[in-house]
DNA sequence: ATGGTGGACAATCCA
């Protein structure tokens, strides 16, 4: 089985390459982050050839998450419990007997502004909501754009970019937390202590991409029994070659025996 | 060069 993650920046500007990239690579599932569409405007059509069914759940403008599968997601869920913020950033199914976690956390603007505090509050109750989940659902995968890098190696400048939102003690904290119910990061689990490695290179900063001025904000994480099955966990940068691409990049997992 | 880029969407908000 492999799963896969990319935060597209607008789907709509993304069809191309996403249908491109699931040809290619074949993903049992694919995690969409940052769809900015609302539901009655998703790009169903553009997606109907490709094989794969997909389930989504958007707002206007900004935020928004899907997920593409070749087999039928059941048990759809489109709300993580106690967040009345009515942003959409989260999106759960199953597939088979595996339960995927979709998830676009909040980026928090700065440190110390509501968007901050709404950051670590959300952070929060999805820990407490994957606490239980994860009892019910043990072949549980939590996967996304996470706006959180855990380590100096996963910045391309920690002594500089510490404190901001993305790199403070407080959102590396938060996450940990979250790992901490038993869900392994895939990607450092297989690249252990590995610097330069990232999924993210912001618009902003001049050749970004070619100088690998980057960060590592996207994750495939799986509950510690699913975890011992996975066999690879790559960072795919061959889209970034491709025309507009995302400011983000493609992540994936392949796990045996599912 | 007295911001830079990119996306949504219509004057700014967000990343």
């Amino acid at each position: 089985m492999k799963i896969a993650t990319f935060n597209a920046n607008s789907i709509r500007s993304r069809i191309e390459p996403i249908r491109r990239w699931l040809n290619a690579h074949q993903p049992d599932v694919l995690a969409v982050q940052e769809t900015k569409v609302q539901d009655e405007d998703f790009p169903v059509d553009a997606f109907a050839e490709t094989g794969y069914q997909v389930v989504f759940h958007g707002q206007k403008k900004y935020n928004g998450v899907a997920l593409f599968s070749r087999i039928e997601p059941k048990n759809i869920r489109k709300h993580l419990p106690g967040d009345s913020s009515g942003q959409a950033r989260f999106l759960q199914a199953d597939y088979g007997p595996v339960t995927v976690v979709n998830t676009y956390a909040p980026q928090g603007f700065e440190v110390g502004t509501d968007k901050f505090e709404y950051k670590l509050k959300w952070f929060d109750l999805l820990r407490r909501y994957l606490k239980t989940e994860i009892q019910k659902k043990p072949n549980l995968i939590w996967l996304g754009d996470f706006n959180a890098a855990r380590e100096d190696i996963d910045v391309y400048d920690p002594q500089g970019l510490w404190g901001s939102v993305c790199f403070c003690k407080e959102v590396q904290d938060a996450l940990e937390s979250v790992l901490s119910l038993g869900l392994v990061d895939l990607f450092r689990l297989h690249h252990p202590n590995q610097p330069g490695c990232y999924t993210f290179w912001d618009y902003r900063i001049p050749n970004s991409f070619k100088r690998n001025l980057g960060w590592r904000l996207d994750y495939i994480t799986a509950a510690e029994p699913l975890a011992r099955r996975c066999i690879r966990c790559e960072i795919d940068t061959e889209a970034r070659a491709w025309d507009k691409p995302s400011d983000h990049t493609f992540l994936w997992a392949e796990f045996e025996q599912c």
